[in-house]
RNA sequence: GCGGAGGGCCGGAUGGCCGCUUUGGCAGGGGCAACCUUGCCGGGGAGGAAAGUCCGGACUCCACAAGACAACGGUGCCGGGUAACGCCCGGCCGGGGUAACCCGAGGGAAAGCGCCACAGAAAACAGACCGCGUUCGUUGAUCGGACGUAAGGGUGAAACGGUGGGGUAAGAGCCCACCGCGGGGCUGGCAACAGCGCCGGCACGGCAAGCCCCACCGGGAGCAAUGCCAAAUAGGGACCGCGCGCGGGGCAGGUCGGCCCAGGUCGAUACCGCCCGCAGGCACGUCUUGGCCCGGCGGUCCGGGUUGGCAGCUAAAGGGGCGGUGGUAACAUCGUCUUUAGAUGAAUGGUCAUCCAAGGGUGGGCUUUGCGGCCUGCUCUGGACAGAAUCCGGCUUAUAGGCCCUCCGCGCGU
RNA sequence: GGCCCCGUGGCUCAACUGGAUAGAGCAGCCCCCUCCUAAGGGGCAGGUUAUUGGUUCGAAUCCAAUCGGGGUCA
């Protein structure tokens, strides 16, 4: 009753399937990894960007030769957003809207960068955060096609 | 009641949903193993400053080793506390405040060097610009010379003791009283220092956060220290030491030598020293046999590569509560109970609701001449400074608001 | 996380060690020279010496704290 995650992890894309609660949480955990080297955050910023009210989105389409699987993102704020508190805070919002949007609306083979702005990421209503990174993942995989 | 001073404490609370990290147990999967991974259940998970990195340590490596001097750096009234400190406690002195109390890098300026602009006659040896006085030229005035003097003058941050009296031609510690200064004495105190009386006659300006002197302390670097593993690049370069190229090194056996040595000789009271040295022993050296192993080795630096993992890593001079003892106190000590984050693009949360602090607006009531104050209803905003990074003890800086204790001054009442 | 260095006009630097006038070049404005411009010459303005406190008669300088910027170490 334990079937493995390799179909859930191939069908990846945008494919509408019907799937069980269950089945889609087991797929978000197993696919969300974090970005850790700069190589990997300096080549997502060449790429493509987006830029809302309450952050910045870059997003890389990974080439096939690279072994890492999944959905891959990364957070990253500057001193400009504040002290050590306010950054923090900042990346923990974004941690938690890349959590609720990604598995959904993120396509597997992708890396994401989300980047904090002075003020707007911390003070923005989650609803409107969420939508936010909705928006920018739309208008980055749309001309990506 | 108003105003003020000192000290201590807290740093929003509860719940729902969804997560992160660490750890224990159970079960499953992978792996030879170390271990990795999945699920369930349970436990832990930021601060008073985690900050600044300004001091002191623990710990690790390097250097040197017995310590000390020199150099450099730091500290600086006295005594105590502490693992240590530039920290803390108590005391002294000076300054401020009516007071509670606060502030002070607070050793030495007769060891020496240096500096004190401008102004002023003169800025550190003392001297004399204007003055004051006597006398001479010249009797009076004026002017000039000689001599005495330093009271007064202006300058300056600072002017060679101050005030009063005597004294004098004018003056002056020239003399006297008090104060200041210096020296030595007695008393109290561990000491810094204080008090008392004596003497000396003013001889002695300031700056040591200028050099310096004195006393004390300090080897340097820091967990990105350090050790190990894996991966990857290069199979490099320079210097030094050892070894040497038909031969070298190591292990094993043997020979010879060397050393130790029961014992003996000589000197010596003895300890002991010198010499010889059989047997025995040897982590020693040489030569040899050619049985086995290695194919140059070690160190420092440069260059190149990797930016992965593990250990260090969190329970220690630990902290806190209560009680006892010593101490004015800091603190020490004893008993008992309790508590204890270990992340690494870096966790310790996200979101929603309610309540409690706080602030703004507004309605009503009470009080007041008025400003204003108190009670209550509705609504809005909405939590200060700030995030561990090896760990402790301090200091400094930031901090919305609230609570508690002690003390001082003024007013009122008793 | 540790360690080290630096803050002077709009910019680049002096003056700091050894205390008393904050100066130079470029840039800005005005004038002269030229038919005009450039170059050249003259003049002007522009500084809380990063901030605060202390030592001193006197601080850009000496001392302490704070703020800001930069570098380096596996």
């Amino acid at each position: 009753m334990t079937p493995p995650e390799a179909p859930a992890q191939t069908t990846g894309g945008n494919s509408p399937a019907v799937l069980s609660f269950d089945d889609s949480k087991r797929r978000a955990e197993c696919s969300l990894t974090v970005l850790k080297t700069r190589k990997d955050f300096l080549r997502a910023a060449r790429a493509g960007r987006q830029g809302t009210a309450s952050m910045m989105v870059q997003a890389r389409r990974r080439l096939d030769t690279e072994a890492e699987t999944g959905i891959r993102v990364g957070f990253t704020c500057s001193k400009k957003v504040g002290n050590a508190v306010a950054r923090n805070r900042a990346k923990r919002r974004l941690r938690e809207a890349a959590r609720a949007i990604l598995p959904e609306k993120g396509l597997s083979g992708w890396d994401y960068v989300l980047i904090g702005r002075a003020g707007a990421t911390a003070s923005r209503p989650f609803d409107a955060l969420k939508g936010d990174l909705a928006y920018a993942l739309r208008k980055l995989h749309d001309p990506a096609k």
